[in-house]
DNA sequence: CGATATCTTGAGGAATCTCAATACTAGTGG
DNA sequence: CCACTAGTATTGAGATTCCTCAAGATATCG
């Protein structure tokens, strides 16, 4: 079953005022490359799609036959080995792209965490426009340079870090792009589960569980409803993030 | 021999044969996307260089001033944290290239494992041949897009492998490399130290050096001069890098 | 308000690390 | 050509972090 079954497409280009120019988080994506103009070239291949969580975006080894944007919500990318255990290699928010292929197949798959809203960029339109954009070439260039630098300090993260230094520096990067986004940054929305948490650090569910308690018994920070952590003192979180 | 004399630019226009016409590694790198003539373009501005072993090539945080192909030999890209613990993001062979930059600054450094002949090309002047030659943008797209699926899959081995499995992952990942190199996979040749090996794999260098131990002792691998390691058993050794 | 999933806490165990000693290798100078 | 040195690799023993298994607490959702 195809995994777009959720959602009901919304082709906007076709309604006369296109859905890009008046997207709140344009200046985030990759879209923010493009005039008015040719936004609308754009705003005529897209797909506004609204899913519910834990719905699977696509998965490893499927055709890649689209590109996305993160409009609102959260998603995680990971990746399995044969006896289920899984790596998680990067959770995205709303203004981020996701969907770039190594010969034509996703190399990870992508799954909401909340509720979430994509915009859906067919492949083949996409590489047209990108043709004909050569800015929009160069914005999704830098936005994968981006990536790549955020992989090599996940890296660093995964070998060389200690759970209490990973679950700060998790903390600290969730933080920091909230604030990119403009949303709250302390107290900080953490939507993702232990679970999802654990294996994007490489941790199991109970050691993410105890160092959140140890960080709490030393008032760095405070988990609050709602699934938020206040950060106390930043510069300790961030000292400890380094391995101070 | 060198594939090249090293030392400075050669000009072109009194053999009527730039240097980058005769590289032999060319279909590998970046520069496989230019045909002869704009090729020479990119010999205009290209600096060849040859390093000794242990040689810095850049250092984390610097101003990022060229892009680099690995023409030759073996580089090793790394980050640190501040008391020291350092995690290698990556090894480079003939034909990778190195020097991406996020806000003008490199994100790791690189140093040299072996001996190593590099071409340098200066940011501003690669930045103007980029515009000028979108076939030269798409394939460092490309090629980032290789370098992140590269990098999502060492996360999963970082976060979730044994040191068994990584070790394993490493050697099949050397011998598959050195293939599309067109160079010999097997007995592969392992240049970098067990350190380096540490490092990249998020080990320690006993660790990594009980685990060759371990896996001689099974029969799956043997350790001959001159570093190399020759795969006994690729099937097992599969096995045993997927978690099998 | 009860059912179910998620989260936290506890106790014991295992993989890997740390510290230490020994063996090997490659390069150097006699 | 060999002996010496310095660096690198291997092996060993004990320590430690994190994991596994298990139970109880809390939150979420119909």
């Amino acid at each position: 079953m195809p995994p777009f079954d959720m959602g009901r497409p919304l082709r906007m280009g076709a309604v006369g005022v296109h859905p890009c120019g008046a997207c709140p988080v344009r200046s985030l994506t990759v879209c923010s490359a493009l005039e008015e103009e040719e936004l609308s070239r754009l705003a005529d291949i897209v797909q506004l799609q609204r899913l519910d969580s834990h719905q699977t975006i696509f998965s490893e080894g499927d055709a890649a036959s689209s590109l996305f944007n993160v409009t609102a919500g959260t998603v995680k990318l990971y990746k399995l080995l044969p006896d289920g255990r899984r790596q998680i290699t990067g959770f995205l928010f709303s203004g981020d792209f996701l969907g770039l292929s190594v010969h034509d197949r996703y190399a990870y798959s992508a799954e909401t965490v909340v509720t979430t809203s994509i915009c859906r960029f067919p492949r083949r339109q996409m590489d047209t426009l990108l043709e004909e954009f050569p800015k929009l070439q160069r914005r999704l260039f830098s936005m994968a340079s981006t990536e790549l630098a955020a992989a090599q300090d996940q890296m660093l993260l995964l070998g060389r870090k200690t759970a209490r230094e990973k679950i700060a520096s998790f903390l600290l990067g969730l933080s920091r792009r909230a604030a990119r986004r403009g949303q709250r940054d302390n107290p900080v929305q953490v939507p993702m589960s232990r679970s999802d948490i654990a294996d994007f650090l490489g941790l199991t569910t109970e050691t993410v569980s105890r160092t959140f308690t140890q960080l709490k018994a030393n008032g760095v920070i405070r988990l609050l409803e709602g699934s938020k952590v206040q950060i106390l003192d930043e510069g300790v979180l961030t000292d400890i993030a380094e391995g101070g």
